[in-house]
DNA sequence: TTGTAGGCGTTATCAC
DNA sequence: GTGATAACGCCTACAA
C-alpha cells in the first residue's frame, strides 16, 4: 500500500484547492507562507504519502532504473550493484533488480516487463546465452536508454562500461609465458557472443602470437562463466593423453577457474606443479584457495558506479554522447601461476 | 522510456474504441475474434508496450515488491535475493532492491520512497543500527504488508522468516563444550536490538548455563555483523591479560568470525590451538579459510523463497495469518573448533 | 496567491 | 460485441 490520503483529502480538510496543496507540498514559490505551513502540517497529521505512480503518469518519468544481471551469486555482481546504488541513492533513483540466471529468454522477458513499468533506463550485463543482438538494437532504436556493463555489446549505439579485457587477458597470459617459461597454455573460454568471452580469448591469442607460440585447438575449450562450466571444460582438457596436457590454463573468469581447480584436484594433479592456472575477476574466494589464485582484479564497485553515472547522465541530458568507458584492472599475482605468494 | 504508442493510437488506427483495444489486449471474453486479431496484430506492428504506470493508477496494484537488505556484499543476502526472485519471477512481481549499508536512516528513507512508489509489499531485513521499532509498527498499522527475514522484528504484527537462531547458537556453543571440553568461551555479539543479535547471544548463554559454566562479562564483547566489527571486537578481547584469554570464541556470524580470525593471526596465535572459533552463516569463504570455519549453515535461498511466498500470499489473500516461520539450520563441523576436518 | 479545466493511459461501469 | 463516460492522483496551463 502506501497511505490512501490524497491531495484532495488534504484540500477538503483545509478548504483549499488540491492545486494549492500540491504547490505547497512541492515547495513552489507561489504559495502563501501561512497556507504552506497549514498544508505541511495537515499532510503530516493525515499521514500523506505522495503517489509516485500518479506523478509518473503525468511526467512520464519514474525515477526508476532497471538493472539486469546474469548471476547474482557471482560475487562480482553484488559489488557492482553496490556501486550502482551509491550513485542512484544520491540521485533518488530506485533500482529494479532482475537476475536472469544466464538465460537470454529470461533476460528478454525481464526487459519487456521493465519497459512496461516505464523505467527511465536500463543497466544491462548480458547473459551468457545471448544469441541475438537485434533484440538490443531494436530496444535502443525505440529510444530506450541503455548502458551495458561488464558483459557489453559494443557498437550498437549504447554506452558501455568494461574493463580492458583483451589487454588484461594478454597480460596475464604473458605472465605465464615470461615469468614461468610456459609454452603449452590452454584457454577455458567463455561464449564468443559475449564481449568478455571474445575479448579475453583474443587477449590470450595475442599473447601466444607475440611470443611465437603456436595456437593449439585442442587446448581451447569452450566453456562458460560458471563454476560448473569451468569444471566440465577442464575435465575435457584432462581427457587428452597425458603427454598432451598443457602446462598452464587461462580461465575466462574466477568461477570457471575454481571449477577447473576442482577437476584438476580430482585428477590427482598438483597446482601449480602439474598444471598452473590463472583466472579473471578476483573473486572473494581467490585469495583463500589452497593455492591462492593468480587473477585479474576487476574494480566491480567502480564499474557499477561509472555505469550508473553514465546512464543517469544519458537520461537527464539530451545530447550525452555514446561512450565506451574502460576501467583499468590490476594483475593479482598469487601462487596458482607458479609464483611464490608475496606478502 | 517504453513505446509511446497507447491504446488510443491503436484504436484510432483501427477505428474502434480504446475500450475494445483494451479488452482485446487483455484477453477478455467479450470481444469478436476477428476484432481481437486485428488489434493484436496492429499492436505488434505499432510496437505497443502496455503502460503499467497507468494500470497501477487504476488498480492501485503495482506488482512490485520492495526488498530492503542491510549489506549486499555479505554473500548471504544475494543468495536470499535469488530465492526471492525465484518466487517473484513466476508470479510476475518485480523487485525494488535497496541496500541500506547497515544504516537505519537510509533504511527509513528507502522505505518511504518505496511507499511513494506504491509497492505492494515489503521484504525487510533490518540494519544493525535499528533503534526504533515504532517506525515499523506505524508502517504495519497503516496497512503496509511486510515480511521480515533473517533480521526480524517479531511480535509487532508482521510475519517473519528466520532460522532457529537461539537453538543453533546453543548447539554450536555446546559443541565447543561437549566435544572439546572448553570451559572458557567468549562471544562476539551483535546488536541486541536486532533479533539475530539477541537470539544468538541467548543461545550462547543457554549453553553455558546448561553446563554450569559461569558467564564472564569480559568475554562478551559487543561487536557487529561486519568483518570490521569482528576484527575490532576480537582486538578488544585480546587486550585482556594473556591468562584471561578464552579458549574459544563464538562469533555472531561468519564475517565477524573472519574479522576475528584476522585479529587472532595478527596476534601471532594459532587456531584452534591457542583459540578456537566458530561462526554462523556458512559464508562462501568459510570452507576455504586456512583453518576451515566451523559454523551454522543457513539455507539462504530457502529463507528468501519462503519470505517471498509468505509476502505474496499476504498481499493476495485478505486473511492470511501472521506467522513466525522458522527454517532449520545444520551445523557444519570443520576444523576451526578443534575437530579434524571431515571429508 | 489561488482556483479551474483538462489530460497523462488505463479500466470499470453502464448503456446500446 | 462495442462504445461513451468517469475515475485513478497528480500536474500543466491558464484564468481570476
Amino acid at each position: 500500500m502506501g497511505s490512501d490520503v490524497t491531495l484532495k483529502h488534504i484540500a477538503e480538510a483545509l478548504d483549499v484547492s488540491a492545486m494549492t496543496v500540491s504547490r505547497a507540498l512541492n515547495n513552489r514559490s507561489n504559495v502563501d507562507e501561512k497556507t504552506r505551513e497549514r498544508v505541511l502540517q495537515k499532510a503530516k497529521s493525515m499521514g500523506y504519502t505522495p503517489n509516485h505512480v500518479a506523478k509518473s503518469l503525468v511526467s512520464s518519468k519514474t525515477y526508476t532504473i532497471g538493472v539486469v544481471i546474469p548471476e547474482i551469486t557471482h560475487a562480482f555482481f553484488p559489488e557492482v550493484v553496490r556501486g550502482i546504488e551509491e550513485v542512484t541513492n544520491t540521485s533518488d533513483y530506485q533500482l529494479f533488480l532482475t537476475n536472469t540466471n544466464e538465460q537470454f529468454d529470461r533476460e528478454k522477458d525481464a526487459i519487456h516487463t521493465l519497459q512496461s513499468k516505464r523505467v527511465d533506463g536500463l543497466l544491462i550485463s548480458s547473459s551468457q546465452t545471448v544469441d541475438d543482438y537485434s533484440f538490443y538494437e531494436q530496444l535502443i532504436e525505440s529510444g530506450t536508454e541503455i548502458v551495458f556493463f561488464d558483459r557489453c555489446i559494443e557498437g550498437i549505439g549504447a554506452s558501455t562500461v568494461c574493463v580492458n579485457d583483451r589487454e588484461s587477458a594478454r597480460q596475464i597470459t604473458e605472465h605465464l609465458i615470461e615469468s614461468h617459461d610456459f609454452t603449452k597454455i590452454a584457454h577455458l573460454s567463455g561464449p564468443q557472443d559475449v564481449s568478455i568471452g571474445k575479448k579475453r580469448f583474443q587477449g590470450y591469442l595475442e599473447a601466444l602470437k607475440m611470443h611465437d607460440l603456436p595456437v593449439q585447438d585442442q587446448w581451447i575449450i569452450s566453456g562458460g562463466f560458471q563454476e560448473r562450466r569451468g569444471y566440465d571444460a577442464m575435465k575435457k582438457l584432462l581427457s587428452l593423453p597425458r603427454s598432451e596436457f598443457p602446462e598452464a590454463v587461462v580461465a575466462v573468469n574466477d568461477p570457471s577457474a575454481i571449477g577447473a581447480i576442482k577437476a584438476i584436484k580430482e585428477a590427482g594433479l598438483a597446482i601449480p606443479d602439474d598444471i598452473a592456472i590463472v583466472g579473471f575477476t578476483d573473486d572473494i574466494r581467490a585469495p583463500l584457495l589452497d593455492v591462492p589464485l593468480t587473477t585479474i582484479h576487476q574494480p566491480a564497485y567502480g564499474v557499477g558506479k561509472q555505469a550508473a553515472q553514465k546512464l543517469i547522465q544519458t537520461i537527464e541530458n539530451e545530447d550525452e554522447p555514446v561512450e565506451d568507458i574502460v576501467v583499468p584492472t590490476t594483475m593479482k599475482i598469487r601462487s596458482s601461476c607458479g609464483c611464490d605468494e608475496p606478502d
